[in-house]
DNA sequence: GTGCGAACTTAGAAAATTTGCA
DNA sequence: TGCAAATTTTCTAAGTTCGCAC
């Protein structure tokens, strides 16, 4: 929801006004409001670091005043579009008994609302920048405070614990599940778990074996004594009015209309006020994820063997709270009891409880944009910027190491040259038949490289292919240095496909051996130091300070493209792809059109108002010249953005952006590069990097 | 030294919401 | 205005790292 929305009131009531305005405007008219936006966001973002508390009232004249650039450019905006709407109206041929006065008066009636509209968006406008000043005000600077001592996470923490799912509601009698043909009633509680398989029938999930003999053998576990000695196979159970249910209700929630949309928003907006949020010393603090997972099947990804199994629901009595001694308790649903309440200080999660999948402890914490996250994402960062000054130090080293006589000293160089080199992750140790067979540098098996002496010209090739986190496939062909591949040669010496690469090395052995080099230095700082850095790299070399705005995002763009690849970051191809694609070439096409007849029409308005001085000619040309040009403008976004969106078809840019680009990078960048930093930072990027984006200067280097 | 649990970060999919266009 | 596409948010699985117990 829209911040001034929220607001009740006054608020809604200019809003409202000013949509009822717009609307009579017609066609363009959201583009314009949005460029309108865009430059208040910009006037707004130069005025904001310039904001102190005590002399607020004073600062935001001195603001009005402090951007008279972008004021004008407002100003001399809506100028030309009155310009442009009274001229339309003066096109307007009238019959010529029409009466002058009448003309007049409406001109003076039109003229009057539009100076009565722009006085209440003016008035909107300024609200919204009072707004978002304020809530610049009430940001935490953590970033300026002292730290706690080492370990200590918070003085005071109070919350209202987590928010449970809503009980399981029976299904009403016309909905029927059959076995064998014949219909079943089903007790409730192996109705929910038959649910949970139904609602997940036109997922591929439910045509794999593993899933349906996972659900089939916990489904039986919640069985009667009956059910079970009557429901022995999947095969004959038919969930198919279960499924149908299902679909109605997501139809018609979809359908819903615009009231009724509102109170469910309404209804969730109470419980995010009233669970989303804690107190951490002093501050009001989101908390990322304050819902109690619901029950269902198992989501594994790729061949897990447990993909299937029943998440049963998690009970009160299965939660534990952290939070302080001397706080407001949070109070279990009526009923109940927690689990345990403990005041533990040195960890930052709210609430945990054990999962029954996988034994596993899940827990609540907070958003990505509170003081704890931001704390250590920041240091995070610091770290990687530590490895700068000594990368090359280690490098020598490795390099040295890859010769030595040593095997646990040669295998640890080689891995080590790869996460450097690849961004591979570390590749702990995994139990087998608990999880999904994947890997990392450590991890690594014969099976998964193969050596080429020559490939495609190259020589010493190793060709990657493996899966890694989250079942996605790493395939690489990568030439290496003779060393590297003479001793994985000798690594792989009398092994099988299914032997350790590395049998001497493994994740402990090497961050250890890290930690010797550098404080705080693990592999995975390898990661962030190489995503951070080529960003940095790329940047520079891509990006041209008198581009327009859409050729330095596409550098942009490319640049994080080239992190993204780096550290493998793949997303399925949209479904919608192929069919997008072509509608944005037709879209191309269709402009390139638009664009020949604009040209020849500027062509014309020359030859006619050639040699001449008539006003009315000379304004056509101007015209026209316009119109040419944003034809032009708009023509390049879309090849632009048609580029952009080709080499982005496979790769997912935000995990990077999001935890392995170093964001003051990215706002130098902005600074320097003239582009608002909107373009590249969504709210909740620009909320989570808070911190570095009112620390940075333009000449930041990572 | 090693096995294991706890705590935390990183990840893509799916759902929800917003935007753009005819 | 309604639909489709794009973007953002939510969800939770799947990693890494660290410290403790034996």
């Amino acid at each position: 929801m829209e911040e001034s929305e929220r607001t009740p009131g006054g608020v809604v009531m200019v809003l409202g006004l000013e949509d009822a305005d717009f609307k009579a405007e017609r066609k363009g008219t959201r583009k314009k409001r949005q460029r309108e936006e865009e430059l208040l966001d910009e006037l707004s973002d130069f005025t904001e670091g310039l904001l102190l508390k005590k002399r607020k009232k004073m600062k935001i004249e001195e603001s009005r005043e402090a951007g008279p650039g972008v004021e004008k450019k407002r100003k001399m905006k809506i100028s030309e579009e009155t310009v442009l709407k009274v001229k339309k109206e003066e096109d307007v041929e009238y019959p010529v008994s029409v009466k002058r006065k009448k003309k007049k008066e409406e001109i003076e009636a039109t003229k009057a609302m539009k100076l009565r509209v722009k006085e209440e968006r003016m008035a909107a406008k300024a609200l919204k920048i009072k707004m978002k000043e304020e809530e610049e005000q009430q940001r935490w600077r953590w970033w300026e405070e002292e730290r706690y001592e080492c370990g200590i996470k918070w003085k005071f923490l109070e919350h209202k614990g987590p928010y449970f799912p809503p009980e399981y509601q029976p299904l009403p009698d016309n909905v029927r599940f059959f076995y064998n043909g014949e219909h079943i009633k089903l007790s409730p509680a192996t109705e929910e778990v038959a649910l949970f398989f139904a609602q997940m029938l036109d997922h591929e999930y439910t045509t794999k074996d593993v899933f349906r003999n996972n659900f089939f053998k916990d489904w039986r576990k919640e069985m009667t004594h009956d059910e079970r000695r009557l429901i022995v196979d999947l095969d004959k159970c038919d969930f198919g009015e279960l499924f149908q249910m299902h679909k109605d209700k997501v139809e018609a929630r979809r359908n819903m209309s615009q009231e009724e949309k509102q109170a469910v928003k309404e209804v969730n907006q109470k419980i995010l006020d009233k669970y989303g949020y804690c107190i951490l010393d002093h501050h009001r603090e989101r908390i990322g994820n304050f819902k109690i997972e619901p029950p269902g099947l198992f989501r594994g990804r790729g061949d897990h063997p447990k993909q299937g199994l029943l998440k049963r629901r998690i009970q009160p009595e299965d939660v534990i709270i952290n939070c302080s001694k001397d706080c407001c308790i949070p109070k279990p649903p009526a009923g109940h009891q927690w689990k345990e309440v403990r005041h533990d200080n040195t960890v930052t999660w709210l609430a945990s409880w054990m999962e029954n999948v996988q034994g596993s402890i899940k827990y609540i914490m907070l958003n990505a944009n509170s003081k704890l996250k931001g704390e250590k994402d920041w240091e995070k960062y610091e770290v990687a910027r530590g490895l700068k000054t000594c990368v090359d130090r280690i490098r020598s080293e490795y390099q040295v190491d890859l010769k030595s006589k040593k095997m646990e000293t040669c295998q640890r160089a080689v891995a080590l040259y790869f996460i450097d080199k690849l961004a591979l992750r570390a590749g702990n140790e995994k139990e087998e038949g608990e999880t999904a067979d994947t890997v990392g540098c450590c991890s690594l098996r014969v099976e998964h490289i193969t050596l080429h002496e020559q490939l495609n010209g190259d020589k010493c090739v190793v060709e990657f292919d493996f899966l890694g986190k989250d079942c996605i496939r790493y395939y690489n062909k990568v030439p290496v240095t003779k060393r590297v591949f003479k001793n994985l040669k000798l690594f792989m010496e009398n092994k099988q496909g299914g032997e350790d690469l590395f049998d001497r090395l493994n994740t402990t052995l090497l961050n250890k051996y890290l930690s010797s080099l550098m404080p705080g230095l693990t592999a995975k700082v390898f990661r962030t130091y190489n995503a951070s850095i080529t960003l940095q790299q790329q940047l520079r070399e891509l990006s041209i300070k008198s581009d327009s705005l859409a050729e330095k995002l596409l550098a942009y763009n490319r640049a994080n493209r080239a992190v993204a690849i780096l550290c493998n970051h793949q997303r399925a191809p949209p479904k919608t792809f192929e069919q997008s694609m072509a509608n944005l070439h037709a879209k191309i096409d269709h402009r390139k059109e638009q664009l020949a007849l604009a040209r020849s029409e500027l062509k014309q308005a020359k030859k006619e108002a050639k040699g001449t001085t008539d006003d009315k000619l000379q304004a056509v040309l101007e015209r026209k010249k316009r119109a040419v040009q944003r034809c032009e403008e708009q023509l390049l976004r879309l090849e632009v953005q048609a580029t952009d969106r080709e080499e982005n078809k496979q790769i997912a840019l935000g995990t990077s952006k999001l935890n392995y680009l170093d964001p003051r990078i990215s706002v130098a960048w902005c600074k320097n590069m003239d582009v608002p930093l909107e373009k590249i930072y969504n709210k909740t990027l620009r909320d989570k990097f808070a911190w570095a984006i009112h620390m940075t200067n333009p000449d930041f280097e990572f």
